[in-house]
DNA sequence: TATGAATGAGGTTTCATTCAT
DNA sequence: GATGAATGAAACCTCATTCAT
């Protein structure tokens, strides 16, 4: 109250906050242009920043991009590994809940932009395609893969190759959202919520075991 | 002896074949290195020309790739549409012959590495974004969302959103290729045959009218 | 205990001893690094103080570099000096306690390390270029010179031209510096002491008026 | 005839030549500038060449250094070998052409500027420095001790330190190089000649034997 | 007095593209 | 048709220096 003046320091001190800042500029300019194309500056600008302030918390461009991997990645491992292993008991529920979840993830074009980033950049950084896949990729078919062979044991599921089956969960929604948000493809007239039912309907039927 | 005056010419007249030469030259190097890392002279060296000599045949670098996707896309779009058409009165069979051929295309590193080029560069070349979506993408789903349709209408298939069906032909089959080739990823112990049996087992079992 | 009110200030009022401790530092960071490649941040670090600490009591790289050359300047000259003029009576001799004394500031590779540092900025500041001349080279040339002189007058030495005399005595011991510090030439057999008598032996057999 | 018009091709094809220029561009801007402070812009400019040019021909700014290192050693080392060896059975005339060759040597400027660049970088640089020592300095050296040793060996010296006597030789020409080209000292009233003359003269006294 | 944070200016290097031959 | 030579434009990164605290 009163103090309109000095509302903001508009910088200064907030070494803290200042990676994660970059982080947000790196992801939306990464996004934007891939990350041949985007350029430091740009980055630092997004971020309100000079160029040179970007290196006092990144060594190099590249290692804004592990930066930002690293921080991106874990919530979304940890996040379907949570639902998958919530479900244990319930593997038909689960697995509609796995696609529900995974498809408002993908629905959002920042958090998909990490896999096609890394996907770009994969051969000339492989220790950030490993981390990726050890830390995202695998993580999340495992879990649906205990997933599956749970309900296999149990008999709801016909006995089946769970990697094949994990990969039929992911695979259509995944592939959904490039067309869609890279590629500009028509996202068809199903609301998230009636596509991820017309998919586990499908897939379901194909996996249980008949009555 | 005595042919003195013809020794050899310095260059060859193959105009005609050096277009393809430089777009095999592109495709092998844009894999190896996305498209912004990797450098026209190594393409030029690639396709044993100068890098001037790539100018003569196309105008820049993205005319390559341009190139290289006009040339890469159509046989894809053609064959896909051409095993999907030819079973329109056997709809699971054509299905399961789809997804064998899109496997065999898929294991095709170099084939493969077309839609990832192409999904990195989108956002810049919106163009070649368009030019792929079109005549490849609506292409092969529209070819197999026909298929589903006539399945549905013959009754052999239940009725089901048919463009969530394609993605569930397409999409398990791409990522893993993505995941084998540009991640390095455990393809895991099934043979491509095998894949493909056990993607379609699940995939008809879920789409088959009972009975 | 019960002091809590003066636990440690954050700092210490070191202002005097500042100047002198980040001179020490400059000494040797310049000296391993040279004066170019060397960092104002490194010098900080040795000097155990930020790097905008420094610009509390230099106003610029370069005017550390000319409080360097002034802080060690003198009492080189001073010595020098000192030990020729000292022995005006005992020409000689006192060649022979000047050789020893430069040979001795030789040895030590950070002494060496400011005329090496001079050499390489002389072009770029020509104040600093000509405060080094003045201030060393000039009056050490002239005691010398002065010293020799006395020996001709005295009939000690021959006729001669005593700065050429001058460079004979401080030619040979600072190029063997220069040789063995930065380019790590092997120093040879001889103790310095060796060194001193051998040079001087050959010098004064040279300059000795014959019985 | 009559071609006025096209005197020069001005630039074009003249890869041959090129390093060469190149080199003499860095000499002249490394001489005056110092290697760090010289920007590889002006090199450039020197050489009648865009900045990426000189890097058709070199792979970095030091690759430069090196070159110029290479090309400029060889020469000296080669002329002082050559005037030393011409000269063993008459030492002491040897001696003074050594001399002589040497003072001429370190009369050019940009000459003198090799090794006080070397002197400046050497630390960095290692591979620089190692390559000068062994390359002129030690060549130089040795050529100098094998005559200094002929001549004992023949009686005409007397016995004594060949390498203090050889650095008796160079370090006063070389410093007095040093001290007039780059801290612009006065040169003294002695012409080169008498110089050479007068050092000679000192030294020659004081290694001879006597009668 | 002391410093963490920030930046402007500039340097090296790369590369798509052009052009004379 | 083919290329060696050349360059403009830009990108990454560094560092001396400043400033609010």
């Amino acid at each position: 109250m009163g103090q309109s003046a000095r509302e903001e320091p508009k910088w200064r001190r907030r070494a803290e906050s200042r990676p994660d800042e970059i982080l947000d500029a790196a992801l939306v300019t990464f996004e934007k242009d891939g990350f041949d194309a985007a350029r430091v500056e740009d980055v630092a600008k997004k971020a309100k920043l000079s160029k040179a302030g970007v290196y006092l918390y990144f060594d190099s461009k590249d290692a804004i991009l592990r930066g930002l991997i690293e921080r991106e990645v874990a919530p979304v491992a940890r996040n379907l590994r949570a639902v998958a292993e919530a479900g244990m008991d319930d593997p038909a529920g689960a697995l509609q809940r796995v696609a529900a979840a995974f498809t408002a993830l993908v629905n959002d074009k920042r958090k998909l932009a990490v896999p096609r980033i890394v996907l770009s950049v994969a051969a000339r950084y492989p220790d950030i395609a490993q981390y990726y896949r050890e830390n995202v990729l695998e993580q999340g078919l495992s879990a649906i893969v205990a997933l599956i062979e749970a309900g296999v044991a149990k008999g709801v599921f016909r006995p089946c190759d769970p990697g094949i089956a994990a990969r039929m969960l992911f695979g259509p929604i995944f592939v959904h959202g490039l067309y869609t948000h890279f590629l500009h493809g028509d996202p068809g007239p199903l609301s998230p919520a009636e596509r991820v039912k017309a998919h586990t309907d499908i897939l379901l039927k194909g996996l249980l075991a008949s009555r």
